[in-house]
DNA sequence: CGGGTGCTTGAGCTGTATCAACGTCTGTGG
DNA sequence: CCACAGACGTTGATACAGCTCAAGCACCCG
């Protein structure tokens, strides 16, 4: 739709706006290469660990969580394709958070010293991975208005229509439909409450024909419902 | 404590570290210049005005927050001495939160072009404000978790120390002590519970010891307890 | 065929919200 | 100097959203 750099997948389209030279084109693609497949269910980012590597996700889901002591998790972001991932590892010593793989995943490795050396030889591209980090700053910030303000059915529908646009973006899905490998008790995970009470929202949001969550395929059937139910707003997601 | 530059304050404290030579010190030092003093109760960033301004705060504190349709407010951070404020909205075009003064607060003006010159002259600098970002991402983390997963006793808890540590860290109070110019109401709106809850919660922790907050003092009695009770790690906070 | 994983539903409980009232302090204007 | 209004904090009574515990169902896979 727009013209960004072919070739560079959902990273490059959601940085398209940070590779105006062929330079910086150069960089970005550094950024991509070296890719590796990882299974559903491996840690990519283990706060117990020591070593830290960052990635860029190029296909599949991951989600980061805080394991709490009392066995139950919170899932405080889902990182789809074209998002970093673990990037804060790289700038501190140690971090209290897990990255795992939801399904199998694509990336690219992104160590301290390939991130220093863009720095260095393209102040563009720092401000693309700065403006990138903001917006995650900006999904996080809208998850502590969701969790902490809203009920559990309009929490619901506004995480389904965030992942719906997030997808949607970086050219993974169409408007109203995507593709979820989330089970109901991960979602339950992100949006803080139990998974036998989002079983409960779900079934209420088909039955008013809003939404629907079945076989991992989420419909939204009714956007402008939605987004009337939800508050939802797109400007946090900064799209283009 | 330790050998950083002296006349910055607090935000050349948090940034010792990618202040190596200096000329990265002149260049912090002009992050910190041109300081003005704004009021209290004064938007520092406003979602529905178009032109977007960052700051370094020097003295006094902010809160982020989102105003809700129903009236309602969530305040998903507070922005204490040396932390920068509206970042993101240089970033992109519009912003759907704000950020208000709480206190008096003493800043300096950060534009666009102030922050892309540095990115252009300072890598090291770059990195600074990359770190600083992703520090501001591992609070916003640590709150979703604290609002999904915890008890309103516990994320009371949780969140005071949270304060007295950054306040500490930025040599802006003691250990167990600071002067906290936030109300019951203002505490409720970021705990995500309501003010006359919060009220029998601040009860339940000063009949049991742990921590009192009375006339604007807050004073943490049982760090131990507390630390166990909230289960509060400091890792996500990456003091130096 | 048996066991695991995920989904669904029911019944009862509880933490937090809501509504309402009252107390205290502070600043303000008559 | 008193009267009053407006913030803020405190407490009680009641309601309800979401939790817990428990069970059963439908798959899928070895």
């Amino acid at each position: 739709m727009k013209d960004y750099p072919e070739g560079l997948g959902a990273f490059g389209r959601k940085l398209h706006k940070f590779v105006p030279t062929m330079a910086e084109r150069v960089l970005l693609t550094e950024f991509s290469s070296r890719r590796r497949r990882i299974e559903a269910g491996e840690e990519l980012v283990d706060g117990d660990r020591p070593v830290q590597q960052a990635y860029v996700l190029h296909e599949g889901w991951a989600c980061s969580y805080r394991q709490m002591s009392d066995g139950s998790r919170q899932i405080f972001d889902f990182r789809l394709p074209g998002d970093f991932v673990g990037l804060m590892g790289l700038m501190v010593d140690g971090v209290n958070y897990n990255v795992v793989a939801l399904t199998d995943v694509v990336v690219s490795e992104v160590n301290a010293s390939k991130l220093v050396s863009t720095f260095r030889q393209s102040p563009m591209l720092a401000e693309g991975v700065l403006w990138s980090l903001s917006g995650d700053n900006a999904i996080l910030a809208e998850h502590i208005v969701n969790i902490g303000r809203r009920g559990a059915l309009e929490r619901t529908a506004h995480l389904m229509i965030e992942i719906g646009y997030r997808l949607n973006r970086v050219g993974f899905a169409p408007a109203d439909r995507y593709e979820c490998p989330l089970t109901q008790k991960d979602l339950a995970e992100a949006l803080g409450i139990t998974h036998v009470h989002l079983n409960r929202v779900l079934r209420q949001l088909r039955e008013e024909e809003m939404l629907s969550f079945n076989d991992h395929i989420v419909t939204l059937h009714d956007m402008p419902a939605l987004t009337r139910l939800a508050e939802f707003e797109p400007a946090y997601l900064n799209n283009r």
